[in-house]
DNA sequence: GTTATAGGTGAGCGATCAATCACTCTGGAC
DNA sequence: GTCCAGAGTGATTGATCGCTCACCTATAAC
């Protein structure tokens, strides 16, 4: 039997840059087909609807995200140090492979109620770092869930503008500011 | 003649709250129609076209909500009080009027590079505040805009969670630790 | 009273789009 | 050599949706 992953694998890649570009509802099945240069039928041997494609898509790019996060900071013990890690890896993906981000930024809405459980997200990672730093005394107590949400958001508005041109200099070169702000929310100098 | 801008007002209201809860592609103008009361023509003698209802509802509530937070801080002096100031007034905003943030927030993705110059914006407002903090010495040196997108993710992205239920709390108890947070980001203590 | 104008109506049109399905092709199993 | 199943195709379809337009109504100007 031949084997369809790497028609998937297609579909996956022209939906992406074609979501990112011109918006998931904008985004025809014919545009997809077209963009991966295959039948429009073939998309529906490998997802039950165009609704399963933007969702599975969602749920395996967030997560891989949310694992990438994770692996990296494991041997690194201090708050100060996961934060800047995890900015910096942040940065460096972000600006290696923009449409997935765009994508991630655009469907957050929409998708982010219908995260199952037992997923890794970016912001469970987030969150995980602040409660053992909070059990270590490294940093104040606070909800969990709030301060990483606000470290999350002093990442991610930014890169927001970013996308929309809304900020004169590349992202990455705000790396080390984005680092030294997150640290001020956490209460770190 | 009659006065339609009542009429205007019903169809705005509807779209607003339609739009916040299944999203602007998902509603359709019959639905916008229904939820007003009228008749679908009518929304024609009062917009172009629905892409033009959609952007207009953007702008004029987008700039409203900058005005509102120009107004705000015209009287205090010192960056903090400003901040703190700008927090207070959106968390209690956000409580009042969910359908309006929820409504800014998703559709911010598509309108953000749209947006003609001289409109004020909340982004906009809180850029000059730290641009006026910055020259009489108060905060440290950086992008002007990099600093106002940091700041307004740290309030931002705490909202964006809790319209989908990803926080404990309702979102105004976080008041004080936003105001916090947001100095942290300034450095300031 | 006549005319003009703006606001309101809703059946219907044209276009679009997601999804289907009958069919073909390919390559391993036997 | 035959059979089968998974992969791919693309014309077709049914439904939907944005928008129009011929018509109606209410008010204001003269």
């Amino acid at each position: 039997m031949r084997d369809g992953s790497a028609t998937r694998e297609k579909i996956n890649q022209a939906a992406l840059e074609l979501f990112a570009r011109k918006g998931v509802a904008e985004t025809t099945t014919r545009d997809i087909a077209g963009g991966a240069g295959i039948a429009e039928g073939t998309i529906y041997r490998h997802y039950k609807s165009k609704d399963e494609l933007v969702r599975s898509l969602f749920l395996s790019l967030y997560s891989e995200q949310g694992e990438l996060l994770a692996v990296q900071i494991r041997d690194e013990s201090g708050i100060k140090e996961q934060i800047a890690v995890m900015i910096q890896l942040f940065c460096r993906l972000f600006d290696e492979n923009r449409p997935l981000f765009t994508f991630l930024l655009l469907t957050q809405h929409g998708q982010l109620e219908r995260v199952p459980d037992g997923i890794v997200t970016p912001v469970g990672v987030i969150r995980e770092a602040i409660t053992c730093a909070q059990a270590a005394g490294q940093i104040r107590k606070g909800d969990p869930d709030l301060l990483a949400a606000m470290v999350l958001g002093v990442v991610v508005q930014p890169a927001v503008f970013s996308v929309y041109g809304r900020l004169k200099q590349p992202y990455q070169d705000f790396s080390a500011e984005l680092v030294q702000a997150a640290w001020g929310v956490l209460g770190l100098s």
